[in-house]
Order: structure tokens, then sequence, then C-alpha cells
DNA sequence: ATGGTAGTAAAACTA
């Protein structure tokens, strides 16, 4: 088969960010896009933009907020909306494609969590816990699959700017580095740091509130793709694509971008 | 020690 290249894009309204996303896939044609906070309808989602330049589309969002979609140059022999618990299912945050060569891809918009004191924060930690139950019901640390989107944690001191300021932040704290690592430990290496190791300074978001974040570096890497171990070792490069965030209409997150020998 | 911006959607609420 050769190269496989998966991407993910915290594209923050795809409305908002048609031109950008259309002109980022053309450049960069990746076979696989992960996108979240989507935050349109599926009715009102743009399909045919997307099916125009060949991509299937298959989108899970409710309203003006949260919401995901995978773009894929083939079209997906099966698909998983949302989590199949007994909890809120949040289709909006959660959606996975089996692709015809048996390839699995999970795309995730996992909850920020507000605040450490708030009820959200809580349901941040369960929601990792209900993600890797889903992970233990559907799949087997054997299978090839790969785990996308915008996890809301930097999982090292190395993933932040500030490290000693931000401590405390709901996306980088104890508690979501446990109930992130207890996700990974059901069977998934972070790309990224395969190909990067210890390297600091590279990272995936940047605050719209923080005056010239990118260019001064105040940025987080809380945007990950993860793959099981076998398709973990047919993976060549993870990189960042910071060229996005500096168009007329940036996204505050950037892509992230796998390549595969498959 | 608070606010800074962007998006949705029509006033706050989320990030």
């Amino acid at each position: 088969m050769g190269e496989f290249k998966i991407a993910t894009f915290n594209v923050n309204s795809i409305r908002t960010r048609l031109p950008l996303v259309r002109s980022w896939l053309e450049k960069s044609v990746p076979d696989v896009l992960c996108m979240q906070e989507t935050k349109t309808p599926d009715d009102k989602f743009p399909k045919g933009e997307f099916e125009a330049i060949g991509y299937n589309v298959v989108c899970s969002g409710k309203g003006g907020r949260n919401g995901v979609a995978i773009l894929s140059r083939e079209e997906p022999v099966e698909v998983i909306y949302g989590f199949d618990d007994s909890e809120e299912s949040d289709e909006d945050r959660l959606v996975a494609v089996k692709l015809p060569s048996g390839l699995w891809v999970v795309n995730t918009y996992v909850p920020q969590g507000q605040k450490p004191e708030s009820p959200m924060f809580q349901y941040k930690l369960k929601w990792f816990d209900r993600l890797r139950s889903f992970f233990e019901r559907h799949f087997s640390p054997d299978d090839m699959l790969v785990w996308c989107g915008d996890m809301n944690v930097a999982p090292l001191p190395i993933d932040v700017h500030n490290p000693k300021r931000l401590l405390g932040h709901v996306c980088f704290r104890p508690e979501v580095w446990e109930s992130f690592e207890k996700v990974k430990s059901w069977g998934f290496v972070d790309l990224f740091r395969k190909h990067h190791p210890d390297e600091p300074g590279h990272y995936t978001f940047f605050d719209y509130r923080v005056p010239k974040a990118v260019e001064r570096g105040l940025g987080w890497r809380v945007d990950h793709i993860l793959a099981t171990q076998p398709l973990a070792d047919r993976c060549s490069d993870c990189w960042i694509d910071l060229e996005p965030r500096l168009a007329p209409r940036p996204s505050d997150h950037t892509p992230l971008i796998a390549l595969f020998d498959l």
C-alpha cells in the first residue's frame, strides 16, 4: 500500500475554517483527517465541499459546540458514534471509523475540564476511564488502531512553555496525567514522542488570548496521535505543522501529522 | 490577580 498519512486538527468551527482546511488538505493530502470542535450540526456540515476534493465525510455534531469529524480517502466500512455505555453518549466528542484495510481510526475531543474544582473536571477524568473501557470492549492492543484528537492533556513538563506557572491547570496536573496514562497503558504509543523523544518546545495549541503566542512560543502540546504497537512500528515520522496558524483567520490549534508505511 | 480573543448565537457560555 505504501505511504499513509493521518492528521488531527482542532479546527474551532469547520464553517469558519472551511477555506483554511480545504487549502491545507490540497497542500498536505492526508489519507485521513480527524477534526475536533467542528461546532456544526451534521445537517449543516459542509460535506459536499470535502467530497468535491475526494474525501468521504463522517461527522458527528449536534449544535454550536464540540463536534468531531473524520475525512478519509476511502469509504469507511464501519462507524461508531459516541460511547456505548450507560452514561452520556457524547457522540459530539467521539467518533471512530474502520477503513477497508481493517485500520481503525478513533477521534476524540476530550472534555477540557474548565477548573479543577468544576464538576466538568471530574467528568473529564471519568471520560478517560470510559474511553479505556471503550478500547477494552471494542479492540485489542494487537489491532491496527490509531487514536487521534484534542486530548486536553499536556503529558510532560516539556509539553508546555512554562511548567512551573501552568502546574495546576486542568490540562496540566497529576490527575489528568494519571487518567491519560491509564488509557495509554492499554496499549498506545505517543507517535510524536516516538520520533521526538525529550524535545521541548513543540506545541499544537496557542491561546488566542495570549498576544503573539506563536511568535513567543507560548504553547501547549495537547493534541496527540497514538497508535497500538504494531501500527506504531510502521510509523516513520510524526510532526506538527505550524503554518496554518499563520493564516488570516487561524484556529488556535495546529495540525499534527503522522506518516506510516503500510 | 485578572484579563486578554474567538466562536456560537443572540446573552452568556466555552475554551
